[in-house]
DNA sequence: ACCCAGGGTGACG
DNA sequence: CGTCACCATGGG
């Protein structure tokens, strides 16, 4: 990997195992969208349009002193090649390939991923994504960007601000107390980064303690912001999956499900994106076959 | 009209 | 530990 940097852009050039489209649209983050041949979205109030040219990422707009945010936000400097490698390797795993190549696990801002996972329960992911985009065009800073008008993640300040029917509106339903409560408890002082350098099972039961977080929107928060790989969120898809996968159609308990997780190691996590992207693509129905 | 979606909660056994 | 109704919303 090699930084180029032009007059508007960033240039991460020989990235190996990225593909930008299929990174921004997995279901991971809720604001990326197709713009220009690219993906046009903010991070941490920067706006940007993704490019993906050959193995060179390219961010367009973004200044040199951005480089490093950047990089990590698409967790450029982790060894995928090796990952992928692993998991072409586990019979289990290689049908998982073909549709899960070039998947990033991007670091996102923590606090973001707290209010877009509280909102993605029981939820589709097409839904969550407009009412992320409304929340932030609601109470976000608005940024011009190439001629559009991007709105940045809001602070938790000002979403704690909100009533509980300005929430409603947004389509979040029964969510609202919820995105209210957390928001408040982060305006307050709690500090998630506090949860990055915990054990895997003291950040989740830390996050198990509010209200509307469960072990799944815990997972998601600690591997898609808290840089928690071995953190693996089982939703409906990657239970289907597991099952179809690791356990020949047959439902498995918990603590069996947990054990075949922990065999994947360290990147269970990132492992698990490329299980959801392939369960996803196969269908339902397929999944469950026969 | 039902079923489903990156689920959590509380109650019950 | 497992199951189950319920929760608000929109698309298939």
């Amino acid at each position: 990997m090699n930084i180029k940097f032009t007059q508007d852009s960033i240039i991460f050039e020989n990235v190996p195992c990225f593909d930008l489209e299929k990174s921004c649209s997995c279901g991971q983050a809720f604001r990326w969208r197709p713009f220009m041949g690219g993906q046009l979205g903010i991070v941490r109030g920067e706006p940007a349009l993704l490019k993906q040219e050959g193995d060179s990422v390219v961010i367009r707009g973004a200044s040199p002193e951005r480089a490093a945010m950047w990089a990590h936000y698409l967790d450029i400097g982790r060894d995928y090649a090796s990952i992928e490698r692993e998991v072409m390797s586990d019979p289990r795993l290689a049908v998982c390939f073909p549709e899960a190549h070039g998947i990033r696990v991007f670091n996102q801002e923590p606090f973001e991923a707290l209010i877009s996972f509280i909102i993605s329960q029981n939820n589709n992911i097409k839904r969550i994504s407009g009412i992320v985009e409304r929340l932030c065009r609601k109470c976000g800073e608005p940024v011009s960007f190439m001629g559009e008008t991007l709105y940045a993640f809001p602070s938790p300040e000002s979403i704690a601000a909100l009533t509980a029917e300005e929430l409603t509106a947004l389509g979040t339903g029964y969510r609202a107390p919820f995105i209210k409560a957390a928001a408040s408890r982060i305006a307050g002082g709690y500090d998630l980064e506090r949860l990055r350098d915990m054990s895997l099972r003291e950040a989740r039961a830390e996050l198990c303690s509010f209200l509307g977080i469960g072990p799944k929107v815990a997972d998601c928060v600690l591997l898609f912001s808290l840089q928690h790989t071995d953190a693996f969120p089982v939703d409906v898809w990657i239970d289907r999956a597991m099952k179809a996968l690791f356990f020949e159609g047959n439902r498995a308990k918990k603590a069996e499900l947990y054990e075949a997780v922990t065999g994947l190691g360290e990147y269970s996590g990132i492992i698990q994106q490329y299980i959801f992207q392939y369960a996803r693509s196969l269908g339902r129905s397929a999944l469950e076959g026969k």
